[in-house]
Formats: structure tokens, C-alpha cells, sequence
DNA sequence: TTAAAACTTTGATTTAGATCAATTCCTGCT
DNA sequence: AGCAGGAATTGATCTAAATCAAAGTTTTAA
């Protein structure tokens, strides 16, 4: 197993930043005490992802895993033909970049400036070995990915437009009071076409259903990134 | 942990059915070599579901694995009003039962006549601690099952109904040569409702569909069946 | 500060696929 | 063999959302 130098570069800013690391409680990590954590923080290396930047590409050999530790990401897939769509957006605490196979099968995008820990692919795996428990929190993070992805699949199957932006700020509401934030009003830190693109819609029908959601006072608009979700309990029943 | 009588049990009848097991070199337990694999034998127990028949429903308690080893499965989610979605169809070698949640998140039915190799939940977990390499392989799996999730994300949110048909079919073609078994003509183990609900169409447009793809020798019906590709190499064309 | 570019909204029209409505075709069963 | 009853096909019509089109609005950067 080839060691890269790299990856195994200690952030000398921030010794102990694991310990203290505000999504430790939800990313794969959170599973090591503070003994144990600290080996860990010795593999992983800050790296910062401006707006807009490519944290990676469909097809790309993989050998760098992240966790997000600030900002907010969303994957894609490209078809041979230039067709684009959405797959997820991930947030704090979200683990990156595992596959099936030996490449990346999607890209991934910063939505925002965006700060991850990275490591080595290797010598990630590696450690599994020396605690297994990492392992296995991963497969209960790619467990829940699965899910979501199903859940995203019911969506783009059987929910009208109106429905389909409703789950989805009831999604990223749940995700927030995750995280430990408020979980209304919401903050879209992805454009319309985003939205659209993710929810099988155009961004014509996203806006012409954000306006209706806004007359029916169902939602309330705060600019054009925050919306305040009048009555979120009530939002189930119009997903029925 | 309580072990559990009833999954524990030995099939008397097939000693060493593990080693000589049909799916072994797909299903996660390949992973492991004939002399390991005895103690995967003990612990696991082999159950058949007829046609039609639920193994497991969503919100049900998650107690028991299982590994297919002949026929197929369809796994879907009901929403509270009752619509329905299939969120994926199985087949033998795939493992199932796996949840981020302490119950399932989905129904799983059996499509045809099904056999399937069963573990207590528990049982296998700890089974994980002593070959960590199973682990590893189910993380695999899962890996690959959210990626065949995020392909069907694609295909809902981009294709056109004669193309979610025709990548259905290449799937379908390709998971049979992965089981080694010719990749043409396909069986479609399901029904046309079942297709339909799984692509995001209805019946009706499946089966104008398919019309339009025997007028244009895209494809040859063998009853309602069987489908021979007349030309699968250049079907990936079709999906532009 | 201002101009350009990018993003968002709103309006008119079109359309792919849904829905409604008959047949027709299987398949198992007596 | 015949005959129910579900499954599949085919036809007519409708509609939710797409597409085409034109303003507004916000952001960026000079």
C-alpha cells in the first residue's frame, strides 16, 4: 500500500481540530473517542472548495474520500449525449466520494464555498482494518444514502410538481434540525435550475409553483434563497 | 445477544449446499473460502416464498437477512395515501434487508416461485466481527445497489418513456450475463404494471411502447415474455 | 455607478404521456 | 374443451408540465 504524501500532511493550524470538529457528532468519525480520533487526524488533511468549483468528475480514478465539514455539495451525472441530472446534494457530515467502482460515478460540485477533510483512499481503508467500527458506521451512512435515494425515486415516480417542492424543503427543514440548526426558515443555497433539475421539473414550473405555494400562504419568501414554511406540520398532509 | 432457534438451524438435507451454492461467487458470502464459509453454513437456513408472496413489509421490524438464490423480488414503497412505487427488483445474489432504520423501508415481494438463504440479523452482525471481510463485500454491495439507484434517478428524471423501456431491458440483459446466463433474449419475470410503476409510466404507455418498438425491429416479442433485442449493441445509440 | 450577464418570473402555446373506455388475448381451472 | 377473470392491447380524449417567448430582477464586475 503506497503511502501519499499528500493525504497524510497534518494541518499544523489546527492540531486536535478533529476532537472539536463541528459535524463530528454525525460524520463516520463521531464513532472514535478522543484517543483514537487523534490517529485519525493525522491521516486527514483541510481542503477548501470555492463556489462553483469541481471537487471531482464522473470517471476520475478515485482516490480521495472526504467528509463536509462546512457548505453544501450536489452530484451529478452526465449522459454520453450532454444530459444532466442531479442525483443529491449533500451537507455537513455527508461522507464523499466511496464508489463501486475504481471511478467516480458521478460529478461533484461545490453549491457554496465549502470546507472538507480529506483522505487518502487507501490509507482510509487501511485504518478500517485497525477499527473496524469506522466500517461499519460507513455502511450505515451509505445505508441511509440508499434510502434517500429511494425516497428521491418514490418522488420523480408518483409527485406532482406542487408535491415534489414541498418534500424537498421538507427535506432540507429535517436535514438543518439535523445539523442542530433551525429547522425553518430554510436557506436554498442552490439556483432555481438546481431545483428543477433535481426535482424532474423545469425551472419554469419550479417558479410557477413557488408562486402558488406563495399565494396559498403555504410558504413565505425571504428574498429569493430563504423560505419560511408557515405551517411545517401541516405540509405532510399536502403530500397526503 | 439472543440467538435465535429457528435461524440457526442446519438444513439437514444439503450439507455443504454453501460451497456448492449456485450464486456464491456474486453473493457477498463468496468472499469467503471453503473452509470459512462452513461456519456462514451454520448459521444460515434456506426459505422459499411462492409467487406473490410478501417476505418482508415496510415499518416491520428488522430481524432477518437474506441472500436470493433463485428467482426474483420486486421491493417497493407505499406512500399514506396508498400510491405505490417500485424502488427496485432483485435477483439472485443480491442481498436484502438491509436498513439505515431499525425497521424496513420498503415492502419486498417475491415475483416468482423464490429461494432464499436466510440470517438472524444479529447473528450475522456478529458473525461481521469475526470475518470483517464480509463487511467489507455487503459495503460493496450496498455501494453498488445506490448506484443502480442513482442510474434509476437519471432515467426518471430525463428519459423519454421509449427510453426508460429500452435501458430497462439492456439492465435487465446485463444483470442476467453477470449471473452468467445469456444476455438474449431477456424474461420479464414481472408483469406490464409492474414495469410501468418501476419506469414512472402507465401500463397503456408501456404497451404502445413496446408496439412501436416491434414496428421498428428494434426489438422481437416471444409471447409476452420474452424479449430478443434484435440488436443490442446499438440499443445504448437509442438512448442517445 | 453603471452596464452586462445571469437568474427569475410571468405569459402563450404545445405535447408526451395520463386518463378514460373498449376490445382482445391469455391462462388456469373445472 | 370451454369459460371466467385477469392481463394486455388499442383507441379517443385530456391535462400537467414542457417548451417557446418576453419581461423583470438580482448579481457581478468594470
Amino acid at each position: 500500500m503506497e503511502p501519499v504524501a499528500s493525504c497524510t500532511t497534518k494541518n499544523k493550524n489546527n492540531n486536535h481540530r478533529c476532537a472539536q470538529c463541528s459535524v463530528r457528532l454525525i460524520a463516520f468519525c463521531g464513532i472514535l473517542d478522543d484517543s483514537d480520533i487523534i490517529q485519525l487526524e493525522a491521516i486527514s488533511k483541510n481542503i477548501s472548495f470555492p463556489k462553483g468549483t469541481n471537487i471531482f468528475f464522473q470517471g476520475d480514478q478515485v482516490k480521495t474520500f472526504f467528509n463536509i465539514k462546512q457548505g453544501s455539495i450536489k452530484i451529478y451525472k452526465l449522459s454520453h449525449d450532454g444530459r444532466k441530472q442531479i442525483v443529491g446534494f449533500l451537507y455537513p457530515g455527508d461522507f464523499l466520494g466511496m464508489s463501486d467502482q475504481e471511478v467516480y460515478t458521478y460529478n461533484a460540485e461545490a453549491l457554496e464555498d465549502t470546507q472538507l477533510c480529506q483522505f487518502n483512499k487507501i490509507v482510509l481503508e487501511n485504518f478500517f482494518l485497525k477499527f473496524p467500527k469506522i466500517e461499519n458506521k460507513i455502511l450505515n451512512l451509505v445505508n441511509h444514502e440508499l434510502a434517500v435515494a429511494q425516497d428521491q425515486i418514490f418522488l420523480l415516480g408518483k409527485y406532482s410538481a406542487r408535491e415534489r417542492l414541498l418534500q424537498f424543503f421538507l427535506n432540507i427543514s429535517n436535514q438543518r434540525e439535523k445539523l442542530g440548526w433551525g429547522g425553518n426558515p430554510i436557506r436554498l443555497s442552490m439556483p432555481r435550475s438546481d431545483i428543477a433539475n433535481y426535482l424532474g421539473l423545469t425551472i419554469e414550473t419550479v417558479s410557477r409553483t413557488l408562486a402558488d405555494l406563495k399565494n396559498e400562504q403555504i410558504i413565505k419568501m425571504l428574498g429569493t434563497q430563504d423560505i419560511f414554511l408557515n405551517n411545517k406540520d401541516e405540509i405532510p398532509q399536502y403530500l397526503s
